[in-house]
DNA sequence: GACAATACCAAGCAAGCGCTTGGTTTGTAA
DNA sequence: TTACAAACCAAGCGCTTGCTTGGTATTGTC
């Protein structure tokens, strides 16, 4: 089950749009501004220039601006569940999990849906009450998938800490190389990935 | 040196606004509301009525909203280098260092001066590309303090990853605590201090 | 008590914002 | 060819925004 055949699937299941569709470049395309300019500071008028229609033209398809972010938000992190989970499965012992559950964040964060990711985290605010509740659900499914394999670690000793601290160190720390990690800097996702495991005391020698 | 002497010998120095003055009462507001809205959603309307004046009033004080925001990060960051080499100073081994850079970085960001370390985390955007650039001569000064310490554990031997790439998840994972930590959740600084250092495969018995 | 300088108010301007409206083009299928 | 819906345009409304302006209290100093 590679990257594109998972996207396929949640296209064909309606979870996501079709990024070569409509729907899907404009969404594209507000991601990229949202994270370059901020949502507040993007303004519908930006939005449609950017897919080349008129600003009025945008309400065909989204009620308000909010739903725009909204819907960012929403299939980015149904998006990223799938993906974490395939490789959650593909990996053999905990530790390797981990491994893989950096590696596929390194990956979303800093590959095709960083602007996305980022509009996730720094964007948040921006969201209403009530879009808000229902992204923390489907955000609650994206944790409970890095919780189980830390859990498992702690249960053999491979690892000191609280799993639910290391979980919220660890999304703010790879959460953060987006504002740092340039993939042209000397350093792979895979050098990034290793550096990460290092830092917790769990390289490839140990455990 | 404790903190409030530090901080008075910064206004003495003229460095940092007085809190119990006007303008300090007004940055302190400021990094309240900017951290709860965000910077572009509080008007200066909003930032007049915080402190009992005209929305008018604010600009004999300020040039600019931006103005604003740019003293608001600019008297963190310089407050918090000062607590920073403090920690290290009052510090004695390179291990206990880090311990106390972790420990003061959680504190600035969850204690008193938590909401305006947010407004640098989140609203850097918000900054002109002058200000940004002023403001990132500062934090150099700020990052080298680290970067000292993590290079002389590497050194030792206790560190096994890149100084720089530890630096900069340290940042991202302590920064994120300001949305989820609470003071009131049975889990103090000084134990989230440990959790990290655990994490990092450092604890007491070690090194 | 005279006199600046500082701090503030009341009112409002110009520009930009999200969004609406009424009407036109485009794609699709009978 | 006709019928119809989806996609889009041109124009602009009502409101909010950061900021300005001209004037009035308040404060400190000699």
């Amino acid at each position: 089950m590679n990257q594109d055949s998972i996207l396929c699937s949640l296209v064909a299941d309606n979870l996501v749009s079709d990024p070569a569709g409509a729907r899907g470049r404009l969404l594209r395309e507000a991601a990229r501004l949202f994270r370059e300019k901020g949502y507040e500071r993007t303004t519908v008028r930006d939005l449609a220039a950017a897919v080349g229609i008129q600003s009025g033209s945008l309400f065909h398809h989204f009620r308000t601006k909010e739903e725009i972010l909204k819907a960012v938000m929403v299939e980015t992190i149904r998006l990223n569940t799938a993906l974490m989970q395939a490789a959650v499965d593909a990996a053999g012992s905990h530790r390797d999990k981990l491994q893989a559950l950096i590696r596929a964040e390194l990956e979303s964060i800093n590959g095709q849906t960083g602007e996305a990711m980022a509009v996730l985290v720094f964007e948040w605010r921006s969201l209403s009450e009530d879009s808000q509740a229902y992204v923390l659900e489907l955000r609650d499914i994206y944790e409970q998938l890095w919780l189980d394999v830390l859990e498992a670690l702690r249960g053999e000793g491979v690892l000191a800490a609280d799993p639910f601290v290391v979980r919220r160190m660890l999304t703010g720390a790879l959460s953060w190389t987006v504002t740092w990690y340039r993939p042209d800097g000397g350093l792979t996702l895979d050098d990034l990935t290793e550096q990460v495991v290092a830092m917790m005391g769990m390289t490839n020698s140990g455990a």
